[in-house]
DNA sequence: CAGTGAGCGAGCTTCCGCTTGACTT
């Protein structure tokens, strides 16, 4: 379509610019991006930034357009009867950038949409698409590697949108939403508001939970060896030197047990024919090889060789910085954003470990100058893709540039100079030659006084050309692991050559639980199940700690007994949404639809609504599971959790965990790590004293008066009895419930005093007769009120409860109850006319804070909306808002579940949508496999 | 997790992936 574009380059001019008049605009993701681009392109080329994503669908409320507002799907924000059309809003933070984009597209007559070739940057050019609506050529422009050339092919090769591509990419986006959306509301009504589920976090938490399961599970083994320090120097060794440690290997012939012949329950493996030594064997064995001859019996040497590992991508270059620099996930991302715009590395964000022909030039060149040609293999390494569903749109993580600056050559400090070195370092690594040397494993055998043969071995590992690892040695997890450039020489030996053992010692060891997870090995687990992408991996974590899932105890990530709950749920109620492969299933599913050889909309309803599998199985749909089935959901049990070796739950409570023993409760501290809430810990934390605030004691009764905070706030309450010492609880169970009574709002729990709190263990006051009958005050859930009989009527203040008179009540109880607000409050503010009731409209102060009014319809102030400042304008769409949403007039009785409720809203909006719809769609039939466009659901702002 | 007697104007929380500033504490 588009007219040829200048071929230029050929002559090497460092001009690019296009043939003819007029301008491309060029759009690319990234504001470094696009500065770096603009330069290679020259004349005749303007290049933008989207910034990423442009639209989504919206967040919250707020950003649903009005004429949205209605539907029983604008939760959602896809139209799940509708086809799952998504309805798209453009990025509250965006819309100013949008209008910028439209601005410079006005002034160019060819549009180039450059954005990364993967998923979602094909989506975000369609999306560019659907909102700029360009009148002028469109094309698309791809490259995966940022340099001159690459760029400049790119320009002059451009292609179409690809469809398929944005479809999966929808897929994708919509199942997400739904997930997370549909999913989340269970947990706020289960276990805790605002807690949150996903097709990511969900398993991140789940991974994390397992692995303390595991924990909690595992039984220590203990086993026993022995570790001689044997002399060669009577070897007839040239050098003499020398003596080495070796490991006691069998006995007998039969092989030393060691910790991966036990079972994570401390059993010995049940295919395992070893000699499992204890404490007592293993001395005694000592003793008896004690002056023993021992001699070489065979010397084994092998080749040892080692490749270069692969240039970083963003979880390898997370995980060394974790290890080398102590960087956590997110400050890793932080200091390479920083190199990035700075032009100091390429794109931080990669799962690719590909680097372009230039960089492996550039790195070539600086292994020649800076260890020689040795170090250089003849051809250029190429790494072969290591994840299974990258996308490969960005080169591996390296020095920006076609020739490399050295770390010292940048002028860089602190964290930046740190990683920088690091990548550049691992970038130069992986173009060297392999390191090569040799690797000696030695037996020696000796005789113990009872006729054993015990059969010693020792390895040893020489590094005789160091190739790449001159440069760069990747760490390890393991602090107690040899690194690869560890070296172990043992002397040289012939076989049959006599040993002087000089140290026999037996050794206990144990065997450890897994350990837990950090951020860079949670992060490398998640990239390997396909779970997550590069520019996520960082905000994955931030999610699962801001949530309260985890937390963090040095840099192991601790799950907490909320996530215990959380994911017993999941895994009880959606197993299928929390399964490891589920991730990987999809991926599949929308490399199918990417290719064409699979439709989204089949895939989507199975999955929402249920339905056959390719396997002929029906599976419940996530409709079903989050409404019908709802109350399958018992609370209390997918919040407990048995204390192992006990009869004390754990339970999750609103307000943080606690234990629970036949009603007997304790709080459990939010940082206890859970494999640490053993029975010894459950019955201290039984055994501590709360921390209540003593009073003093009530001069009547001689009870203990003590306040403390509890579920409805701080109240005070007495001590019906000592603890009894060390003793059982009493049995029989002739059970005096103890005084109590909540603080008064005046009140504090730190200043009450014993005089308040006798006054308030008074209550109920008795006020006096009215009508016949007894009235007290007291105070109560909705606060101090008066009581007669079953009528009852709210006092204004809480002295009252002391000062009112029989009098003042029977004026208070021959009024009728009130009914709604109180009257006559004034208005907090006065505003103007309504345009659609007529009505004046005011501001007024209510249980849920202000909010406007016209006298008929109330809606409350929204986030950013001020009392003081709220204009008519705001305050008459605030009440169209609240006009639309409602049928709020007269509501059907109210039944007994939610579900009931939603299914009746449901029915009458899913009314209104057909006859909306009927206009608006149905013509268009959709070509299966293509995304949206006419018939595009978008807020036109 | 202490324990009691209204009637009412709710609204909001949340997902995953792309990307940076512009704000305030």
């Amino acid at each position: 379509m588009p007219a040829t574009k200048g071929s230029a380059g050929k002559n090497g001019s460092k001009d690019n610019a296009r043939q003819g008049e007029g301008t491309a605009l060029v759009i690319v993701e990234s504001p470094a991006k696009a500065k770096t681009i603009a330069g290679y392109l020259g004349r005749g080329y303007v290049v933008e930034s989207s910034i990423g994503h442009i639209r989504d669908m919206p967040t919250k409320a707020a950003e649903i357009p009005a004429k949205y507002k209605g539907q029983a799907w604008a939760r959602l924000g896809v139209d799940v009867d509708g086809d799952f059309e998504p309805l798209y809003v453009v990025n509250t933070d965006k819309k100013a950038h949008v209008k910028k984009l439209k601005e410079l597209m006005a002034e160019a007559d060819e549009l180039l949409l450059a954005t990364d070739e993967d998923r979602e940057g094909e989506a975000i050019a369609w999306h560019l698409l659907q909102e700029l609506k360009p009148k002028i050529p469109v094309r698309r422009m791809v490259f995966n590697e940022i340099t001159k050339d690459a760029i400049r092919r790119a320009a002059d090769n451009t292609r179409d949108l690809n469809t398929r591509l944005v479809t999966a990419q929808e897929t994708r986006r919509i199942l997400d939403r739904l997930y997370g959306y549909e999913v989340s509301p269970v947990l706020w009504k289960k276990v805790m508001p605002k807690l949150s589920a996903g097709r990511v976090q969900s398993v991140a938490t789940r991974l994390v939970v397992e692995r303390e399961r595991e924990r909690i599970a595992f039984t220590p083994a203990e086993y026993w060896d022995l570790k001689a320090v044997f002399d060669a120097s009577g070897s007839g060794a040239p050098d003499g030197a020398g003596t080495f440690p070796a490991g006691l290997m069998s006995v007998d012939g039969r092989r030393v047990a060691v910790g991966r012949d036990f079972t994570s329950r401390g059993t010995l493996r049940s295919d395992r024919d070893v000699h499992h030594m204890d404490e007592q064997t293993a001395r005694e064995l000592a003793g008896r090889l004690d002056g023993a001859a021992f001699a070489v019996s065979s010397v084994e040497r092998k080749p040892y060789r080692r490749s270069p590992y692969a240039p970083f991508r963003t979880t390898t270059m997370q995980q060394e910085a974790s290890r080398k620099l102590g960087l956590s996930s997110k400050q890793a991302m932080q200091v390479a954003q920083r190199l990035y715009e700075n032009g100091y590395i390429t794109y931080m964000r990669t799962d690719s470990t590909t680097l372009s022909d230039s960089a492996v030039s550039a790195s070539r060149d600086q292994v020649r100058r800076l260890y020689g040609g040795d170090y250089l293999p003849d051809k250029p390494r190429v790494y072969a893709k290591k994840v299974k569903n990258a996308q490969e749109a960005h080169e591996a993580i390296r020095p920006a540039g076609d020739t490399f600056r050295t770390p010292a050559e940048t002028g860089l400090n602190g964290p930046e100079f740190r990683l920088y070195e690091l990548i550049w370092k691992r970038t130069v690594a992986s173009q060297m030659k392999d390191a090569a040397g040799e690797s000696v494993t030695v037996r020696i055998e000796g005789t113990s006084s009872a006729d054993e043969v015990a059969e010693f071995t020792a390895t040893g590992k020489v590094i005789t050309f160091h190739g790449f690892l001159k440069a760069y040695v990747e760490g390890s997890d393991d602090p107690a692991a040899d690194l690869d450039d560890r070296e172990r020489r043992l002397p040289s030996m012939e076989e049959g050559a006599p040993l002087k053992a000089e140290n026999l010692e037996a050794e206990g060891h144990a065997t450890r639980p897994p350990a837990r997870y950090t951020e860079a090995t949670l992060v490398k687990e998640l990239e390997e199940r396909e779970i997550g992408r590069p520019s996520t991996y960082a905000s994955i974590i931030g999610t699962i700690l801001d949530r309260g899932y985890v937390f963090k105890k040095g840099t192991a990530l601790v799950p907490s007994f909320l996530a215990f709950a959380v994911v017993q749920l999941l895994e009880r109620h959606f197993g299928n949404l929390v399964d490891y492969e589920f991730t990987a299933r999809l991926e599949d599913v929308l490399d199918d639809i990417a290719r064409g050889e699979a439709e989204s909309l089949p895939w989507l309803r199975r999955f929402y609504f249920g339905g056959q599998t390719s396997g002929g199985e029906s599976e419940v749909g996530l409709k079903e599971l989050v409404g019908d089935q709802l109350s399958d959901i018992d609370p209390k049990e997918i919040s407990s959790l048995p204390v192992p070796g006990t009869d004390i739950l754990l339970r999750v409570g609103r307000y943080g965990p606690y234990l629970d023993r036949d009603g007997e409760r304790v709080n459990v501290p939010e940082d206890l790590a859970p494999d640490e809430l053993t029975k010894d810990k459950a019955e201290e934390l039984f055994a501590q004293p709360s921390g209540d605030r003593e009073l003093g004691t009530d001069p009547e009764t001689g009870r203990t008066i003590v306040a403390k905070t509890g579920r409805f706030g701080p109240y005070i309450t007495e001590v019906l009895e000592e603890p009894a010492e060390g003793g059982t609880k009493p049995k029989g169970k002739a059970k005096v419930k103890p005084r109590t009574s909540s603080l008064f709002k005046s009140m504090d729990l730190d200043t009450v005093t014993l005089e308040d709190a006798l006054r308030l263990l008074s209550l109920p006051r008795v006020v006096g007769e009215v009508d016949g009958e007894e009235v007290t005050a007291q105070n109560g859930r909705f606060g101090p009120y008066l009581k007669k009989g079953t009528d009852s009527r709210s006092l204004e203040t809480e002295e009252q409860i002391f000062s009112i008179t029989p009098e003042q009540a029977k004026e208070l109880f021959d009024k009728p109850k009130q009914r709604g607000r109180r009257a006559a409050v004034p208005p907090l503010r006065e505003l103007g006319q309504d345009p659609a009731s007529g009505a004046k409209m005011v501001i007024k102060d209510g249980r849920f804070g202000p909010y406007v009014t016209d006298g008929e319809v109330n809606a409350s102030l929204r986030k950013g909306d001020e009392v003081d400042s709220l204009g008519d304008l705001r305050a008459a769409e605030l009440l169209a808002e609240r006009r639309a949403k409602a049928p709020a007039k007269k509501k059907a009785p109210a039944k007994k579940s939610t579900t009931t409720k939603s299914t009746a809203a449901k029915g009458t909006a899913a009314k209104k949508t057909t006859t909306k719809k009927s206009t608006a769609k149905k013509a268009p039939a959709k070509k299966t496999g293509e995304p949206r466009s006419s018939s595009q659901k978008t807020d036109e702002s």
